[in-house]
DNA sequence: TGCAAAATAGCACGATCGTTCTATTTTCAC
DNA sequence: GTGAAAATAGAACGATCGTGCTATTTTGCA
């Protein structure tokens, strides 16, 4: 993104100041803004979101915040990324430090798991737009489903890893356990947020436990 | 509802005649508006549902369709009503002719597998009310939590009756099975429906028959 | 067949939405 | 400090929404 100085000799276009300068100021506030966003976003979903609501709790005006993106579906886009990233930072990169096999896959839902407690009192991006994409085109449901299944292949690589490490037995099918893991969470989320049924959490633990029972092998002691 | 004697003679207003009269052709296009606006609103959800689509859908005016119910609100929840007693005519009631026990769940489960298998192309009111409605509150979620209560006991006491039947081992989890099996349902909506996952179906069924595997006992030859 | 009541249409309202356009203010390199 | 560019505000637009009010049409018993 920056200044590699090949990079920057071999641009056709050398350099003019005006249009290259580093503007803290927006920026700052544009990210802000996007924060601002994700939290609201969680709350009423990427269709929910509205600008007028949204320069209110940042006491901006409406054009103000909308300048910086140019569009909704922008906006609806910047969230989605900035959702994937914290999600990044909470969950996968934690997990990446973790030994590979088992532990990994592990820590991974571990971490998720802790996410969706903090998420049953504010909401999912992933799953409620899900629901609000679920049959529309465009580049706001590109964006969100490439994110959705950028994350969904990590759990997959993870299950993978696991497998080739021997920490799951040989005829383990990778694709069903990662789709019964992803099942947990939905179902904590449904069973949990909306009807507010007691002992939800505990159900998706246990489910998991059964999944590593069934499919782990007896060098699940390291 | 209707006219018991005895009901009649202890009401207040002694059954005044125009109140009383049988009016076919408003309710008759009543339950045309509904059926349209279930099409309707399981493409779009219960948010996305407008009286002025479903007007045009109708080839009536707003005004016409929405005198037939008050409110938006109202409207929302005979949706919900409307849904639910088809839940029950395509899943519940047809299972409730095959023997109880595992055969009862299993038939249970499959007719909930062939509805989904429709939904995958319109979508589902249960689902995607639950991500509408799970920080609200008012009349529409309640009669949303209701009615998905209900189904999610039907399916319950359908795992009770077949470990009662000695179909299931006796230290079998009734709860946990229930949530497991909702989770399968729900997960397969998510990968097939929005990711357009292939192979989500299947692995929705096997997940269905591990679990049977896990907790079913040797009584599963009837 | 007439007539009250029900069903429907037409219109308008206030509110909210995303977006555009034009000031005005703020920022920041020189 | 000055001045250009960036950031923000303010007002207005067309569209859509739910809803209320007032005709007008349709229904169905007498």
């Amino acid at each position: 993104m920056s200044s590699s100085l090949v990079v920057a000799t071999a641009d056709p276009a050398p350099e003019r100041k005006p249009a290259l300068r580093v503007l803290q100021k927006g920026q700052q506030t544009k990210q802000a803004i996007v924060q601002a966003a994700v939290t609201l976003g969680t709350q009423v979903g990427l269709e929910g979101l509205s600008i007028g609501a949204l320069a209110e709790r940042m006491h901006m005006s409406k054009s103000g915040v909308f300048a910086h993106f140019g569009s909704r579906e922008e906006l609806q886009i910047s969230v989605i990324h900035e959702y994937f990233a914290t999600f990044e930072q909470e969950i996968f990169y934690p997990a990446m430090q973790v030994q590979r096999g088992l532990p990994r896959l592990r820590a991974l839902f571990d971490n998720w798991m802790k996410r969706v407690a903090v998420e049953l009192q504010s909401g999912c991006i992933f799953i409620s737009g899900a629901v609000e994409f679920d049959d529309r085109t465009g580049p706001v449901r590109d964006a969100l489903a490439d994110s959705v299944q950028t994350w969904l292949s990590a759990l997959y690589r993870a299950v993978v890893l696991a497998k080739g490490c021997g920490h799951l037995v040989a005829d383990a099918d990778e694709q069903q356990i990662a789709f019964e893991i992803h099942a947990l969470i939905l179902a904590l989320h449904y069973e949990a947020r909306f009807l507010q049924k007691p002992g939800s959490l505990a159900r998706a633990n246990r489910g998991f436990d059964d999944i590593l029972a069934r499919y782990g092998t007896p060098a699940a002691s390291a």
